[in-house]
Parts: structure tokens; C-alpha cells; sequence
DNA sequence: CTTGACCTTGACGTCGGGTCAGGGTTGCAG
DNA sequence: CTGCAACCCTGACCCGACGTCAAGGTCAAG
């Protein structure tokens, strides 16, 4: 007769594993000798090498017993259904592989290349290191919540930072970073917005919305926007006495007004 | 600001989940607001959606707070770490695949192909279901214990089967499972028993022992015989007044002799 | 007799949350 | 004003397949 230490290590499992199979109602439980100790027959080495072959092949255990009594039927339709589970699994981890190799190459976390190459960019052209990472994060919020639209929105904005002028209006704006709410640079920055504002809006007349974008990731932006510039509440309160309303998807101030701006910045 | 389930739900997430985090310190704990709800900042919803990203690519949590914080290097070394892990796990996957495919295929479990053709032709030959059963469950303690040595055991036993006069004495062997200890058949089935061995030990004088067999196996055989075969413990010993002692390796009794015989059976 | 290796039961930890239970808060409609 | 639904809070248990103590009883050898 066997002890429970014996019968493992023919089976090549531990002792836990052979109580948990008893636990479990996999192993039935063997005679007792008097002092307390569980005594196997042969069978049981059977029984448990059976169980690790069907749980070394991926099977739970919870479907082992059920395997370990079908017909060859019920255990084909068994097996392919765990296969399945396999194939699932396997799928998966490959996806993660994918997509942690992509995380390693990229800037930061979780962004498209364009993303990559238009915060570079940024840096290229001398925008500071602060603005460029609360630009990076604000893409970051757009690419999980739109993932779509990242591409045709980074183009336009690549396509804006390409521009003199605009580039110079966005280099001041990224001052925002440093200036209180009372900095005596705000009321002609807010000037020179609501004139590009006013001239890119002529421009899109009659142009249909570009980029429709979620009201509630708008908020999220302008929130973001809010909580990383000092001087943004006060910017904003600005440019709400020069008629306009919003930061991210800036619109006119008036409710009649159909016509939207694209957005102006993040 | 933002409520927890807006947060969650911003970053695609169940609330049950930020709070995982918030216990795990993977997500700071915000301000609550005067009833005790969570309020959280925009910047909340970047910090969430980072460690998102981590973890959808397979990122154990356990891990994430590190890499957020890891400089390039630490993070390509720790991203490397983890592409091992999820490797080893696809592989695992797929030794598990195959195994179950495996598993579909053949008779009962875990028994390797020449084995399955030896128990088939064991029912081709007249051997009773029972008496078939006993002997793939023998090999299932045999392939779990030395895998490499059951092909060349199994060409001898297949060999043997073959022999018209060997196998009547298998047949005969067979019918253990039906006599109880007195049956008045065992004591001329020991004598051919006996006979065989002696004829096999003086054709292999001189050889070396050709299958070294673990002395724990051959004990573990010698129970399974005796726990299927109610006969068994009187057939041992009237081999052992014959002279012989053991069963699956069979010895002669005496302690001088030096010689082995080939196994005789499961 | 002691020592160390074995056995017993019971309970907690792993990982990433899901799913109650039991209660308080908020916001909107009637 | 009052419902009511939808939200929020904490605390707790659940899954799988065991690993790992803890605290104590048993066995074989020296």
C-alpha cells in the first residue's frame, strides 16, 4: 500500500495536488490505516496519472471528470471545445505580443505613429517640454476615445504647425504654461485667437462639420486643458467677451450660430 | 470634475476596476466631495488609460506601477521580460493543443501508439475486455514512470503475442480474473508459468539484463496484479514453491543467483 | 530517546477583477 | 414634495489550481 507521498511521486505531482484532487471529488478518497493516514492501491496511480494527462493537456479540472467518463462522442466534442479555449488563449498572448512590442517602440504610451511624429515635431520646433507632454496626453485621451479620427485630426494639425504665423500663435499660447490668471500677456493673446478664430471660420463657410466629435470628450479636453494651464480659466473668459465660447471645439457665443469651428487646439 | 463611473467609462473600463487600482496604488485615491464620492481631474483619465494600455498588452498589474515610471531602458528590458513570459505561455498553449489533439486520437488516455496497437490486438487475439483493461492500465503506470523504455518492451510483448503456444498460456493467464484464491486450475498454470520462465532464463544465460527496470515500478506492477486478480496472491505462491518469486520481474528465489529474467507480465 | 521525514487538517495567498449585500446620494419627473 | 432610477460608498466572497505556512501527530532509524 501506498502513502500519499508515494503515490505523488509516482504520478509526478505533489502532495497538495493529490488532497486538492481528493478536495475536489476528482481522486476518491482512500481507506484510512489507524493512525489517520490515507493507504492507496495501485488503481490509484491509474487514476491520477489519467487526471495529469487529461489536466496537462489544458483540461480545468472541472471538466475533467465529466472527460474522464465519456463515450468517444461526448469526449471529441469535449476536446474540440477545449481546443477552442487554447486557440483563444493563444490568440490572445499573441495580440499582447503585438501590442507591447508597439508600446516599446512608440513615444510614451499607447500612441499612433502620427501622434509619435507630431509631438516630435513639437519639440523639434522648440515648444517646451511641459506643453509637449500635455499635448501627448490629450492625445492620449482622443486616440481612447476616438481611435478613428486621430488620423485625419493629426493631419490638420501637423499641417497647422507647418504654418509661420500659426506656429508663432501656438509657441505664445504654450506661455500659458508659465503665466498666473492675471499676466498681463493674456487679453492680446486672446485677441490674436479670436482673430484666427474669426478668419478660419470665414474660411470653412458653408463647409460641413469636419470632425465630429464627441460632446463629452470635448468636455474631457477642455478640462484637461483647464486643470494644466493657470491661465486658462481666465483665457477662456477672455475669449468669452470677444464672442466665443469653449476652447477644444470653439463655437461662436450666439445659440442661433449653425456654423462650427474646427477645433482650435488641445 | 468627474465621477468614478465617468471616469470608467472614459477609459473603457468598469468602475469595479478602478477601484482595483485605487487598492492596488496603481491609481492615486482623488478628493472626495462632501457626500464621499471619488471626484477626479481630467489628468485622471490619462493616468487610467495608461495603465489600461500596460495591461491589455499582458502587463501583470504587479508591474505596471514600474514601467510607468521606467526610463527607456528599464522599460525595453521589462518589456522584453514580459514577451518571454507571454511566448512561454503560447507555447505552453500549444504543447497543450497538441497533446489534446493527441489525446482525441487514441485509446484511452496517454498511451503511446505502439501500445494502443498492442492492446488492439490483444481483442483481435480473444483476450477478455477486463483482462485487456488491466493491461493498458499497467502501461499507463509503465509510460508515466519510464516513457523511453516502453517502445523496445513493447516489441518484445508484441513478439510474444505472436507466439501461438506463449499466447495460450496469456489466455490462460488471463482467466486469473475470474478464479478466486482456491481454484483448482492455478496449480497446473503455475507449473507452465514456472516452465516458461525456466525455458526463457536458460535462453538468456549470459545476457545482460536487457530492460533495467525500477525496483519501485516492478513493485507497483506486482501490486496493480495483485489488487485486479483475486488469484494472484496464490499463484505468487505457488511460484514461489516452485522456485520462482516476483511477477512482473521474476526472479528465481534463491538470493545467489545472478541472473535475471525478462518480465513475464502486467 | 531523539531526530528528521513523513502524515494530518485548516487557513490564507495568488491574479484581475465579477458579483452580491446593505446602505447613502443625486438628479429628474410627476 | 415625493418617488424612483441611477449612481455612489464599503466590505465581503467568488473563480482556478494549487503553493505555502502553521500546529500538531506518526514512523523508522540511529
Amino acid at each position: 500500500m501506498l502513502t500519499i507521498g508515494q503515490l505523488a511521486s509516482y504520478a509526478g505531482v505533489t502532495v497538495r495536488t493529490v488532497r486538492h484532487y481528493h478536495a475536489k471529488g476528482l481522486l476518491p478518497e482512500p481507506e484510512r490505516d489507524r493512525s489517520g493516514y490515507r493507504r492507496y492501491g495501485a488503481a490509484a496511480v491509474v487514476d491520477l496519472v489519467r487526471i495529469r494527462t487529461l489536466a496537462d493537456a489544458g483540461v480545468p479540472l472541472s471538466r475533467v471528470r465529466e472527460l474522464l467518463a465519456a463515450d468517444d462522442e461526448e469526449f471529441g466534442a469535449a476536446v474540440e471545445d477545449i481546443d477552442r479555449r487554447l486557440l483563444a488563449e493563444i490568440r490572445e498572448r499573441q495580440a499582447h505580443r503585438e501590442r507591447i512590442a508597439q508600446l516599446a517602440a512608440g513615444d510614451s504610451l499607447a500612441l499612433p505613429p502620427e501622434v509619435v511624429a507630431y509631438v516630435d515635431r513639437m519639440r523639434e520646433l522648440g515648444f517646451g517640454e511641459r506643453l509637449v507632454e500635455i499635448e501627448r496626453d490629450s492625445w492620449i485621451l482622443i486616440a481612447a476615445q476616438m481611435p478613428e479620427q486621430v488620423g485625419p485630426w493629426m493631419a490638420m494639425k501637423q499641417a497647422q504647425l507647418e504654418d509661420e504665423s500659426l506656429r508663432r500663435l501656438y509657441l505664445d499660447v504654450g506661455d500659458l504654461v508659465d503665466c498666473g490668471p492675471d499676466d498681463p500677456r493674456l487679453p492680446a493673446l486672446a485677441d490674436r485667437v479670436a482673430a484666427f478664430i474669426e478668419a478660419a471660420t470665414a474660411a470653412a463657410e458653408g463647409a460641413e462639420e469636419e470632425h465630429p466629435v464627441n460632446d463629452d470628450l470635448v468636455a474631457l479636453l477642455d478640462a484637461a486643458f483647464v486643470e494644466s494651464f493657470p491661465g486658462a480659466v481666465r483665457m477662456l473668459e477672455l475669449l468669452e467677451q470677444r464672442g466665443w465660447t469653449g476652447w477644444t471645439n470653439i463655437r461662436r457665443r450666439t445659440p442661433a450660430a449653425g456654423a462650427s469651428a474646427p477645433p482650435a487646439g488641445c
